[in-house]
DNA sequence: TGTGACGAATAAGTCTGACTTTTTGTTCGT
DNA sequence: ACGAACAAAAAGTCAGACTTATTCGTCACA
């Protein structure tokens, strides 16, 4: 699942990034670069690369004679998949999915909207297939094969809606879904109105009925924030 | 302006970055990081950190024996702010301020109606206090006075949420209405009726009223939205 | 006693060169 | 024609020396 994992550099960001947005460190900590290195037992220049991406992710800021300041949570790139990754592995993951799924609430039913106007005959069929293979898996403790066809379904809904910063939250659905499926509590099969909603959008959709398919996508969205208040109140 | 501008590290990022978003190396170009150290007159250290921030972004990928591929746009990470500035700076801006635009129709009336229920007492005054400097610097080519009220009400409105994603939308949108003062044709004072929407939206939060606050939020930015399309139809 | 300038300490920033590792493309043998 | 061994290429890693900016402490002067 881990993106960076390759090359030395990686194996450290994987450590040192997941330690900071946790909070290991509070805002104004100091890190030394030599000392960082020592303890990860690589070389200065390795060492070096990793602040400099963290720094790019605003989490930490180098400034000479001082060393490396930890940033306070507010100027995180909090966008940034590997930021959202990291943070939803940590402790304060209720809140990081509370803040997703409201964030979902807002765009998708846009999304859809415009997907119902700009969809491809393709993508109106891709659609379509996913409904149904979400169907085909709500049944029956198949949690895997029906969180693959949602993640699909939403992903496309995005990609359709023809707006890249729409398209580029695909990543970001797919965390959140998979995390609801994996980590929270997901014992019994998908709610069955939820699949229906699916099923009519993929419709709406096709039938380029856009006040429709921005209907029923807030009442899907809707449906994932009460989820939410129910498991996290 | 810029927020790299810092080292030579940050030079060689703020002159390669814009290259690469502005497409001026197409999806796939190979670049050899010692070429680069040399064209930019730096060490390969130097090249490798500016290699490696530009392969957090998702902007290009370094493989061993390969050099450093360029990675087509739908890869990119379009919400980091660095790469937001650095596309909005080039030839693409008409296309990305649409984009951002729409960003902001989705997320903006969510927002509002958050911040209705949310908002404490100085968040309150703090908006009404912006309202009025749009209103004060609304008439007499106080372009920008008008901006910075306007971007600070946002803001205000964004952080006000209680979600920290819609909160770091807060830079987004302050480019986004920047770009429309400096770039764009502004000649004239702003829409009069897009002042009255905000000093009511202000009462709106206050009064605790989350509709009406998300219905007015909705009018500006459909507003925001049919500037666009009178500019770049 | 307060204040400003000077200087020393410090940690990041930069450069260089040598070496390692992985991947790819080629060549050679069957 | 196919597969395996080999060679080349580029990134990855390391170590050490040197530079530069910033901060803090001290001391002289007002």
């Amino acid at each position: 699942m881990s993106t960076t994992g390759r090359g030395l550099h990686g194996r450290v960001l994987d450590t040192l990034g997941p330690e900071i947005t946790a909070g290991g460190y509070p805002p104004g900590s100091v890190l030394r670069t030599d000392e960082l290195a020592q303890r990860f037992d690589v070389s200065r220049s390795v060492m070096r690369e990793v602040v400099r991406v963290l720094e790019s992710m605003h989490l930490v800021e180098s400034r000479r004679r001082v060393g490396v300041t930890v940033l306070p949570s507010c100027e995180w790139n909090v966008y940034d998949p590997q930021v959202i990754r990291w943070r939803l592995a940590g402790a304060d993951r209720p809140r990081q999915l509370r803040s997703l799924t409201v964030l979902r609430s807002a765009v998708e039913p846009v999304a859809a909207s415009l997907a119902a106007r700009n969809a491809t005959a393709e993508q109106c069929a891709e659609l379509t297939e996913c409904a149904l293979g979400m169907v085909a898996n709500s049944r029956g403790h198949k949690l895997e094969g029906y969180l693959f066809h949602d993640v699909a379904f939403h992903r496309v809904i995005l990609t359709a809606s023809g707006n890249e910063m729409f398209a580029r939250l695909g990543d970001v659905v797919a965390e959140v879904l998979a995390g609801r499926t994996h980590h929270d509590v997901m014992f019994e099969d998908p709610d069955p109105a939820a699949v229906t909603l699916h099923v009519q959008l993929a419709e709406a959709v096709r039938a380029r009925d856009a006040a429709r398919a921005e209907k029923l996508t807030r009442e899907i969205t809707e449906g994932a924030l009460q989820e939410l208040d129910i498991l996290a109140p």
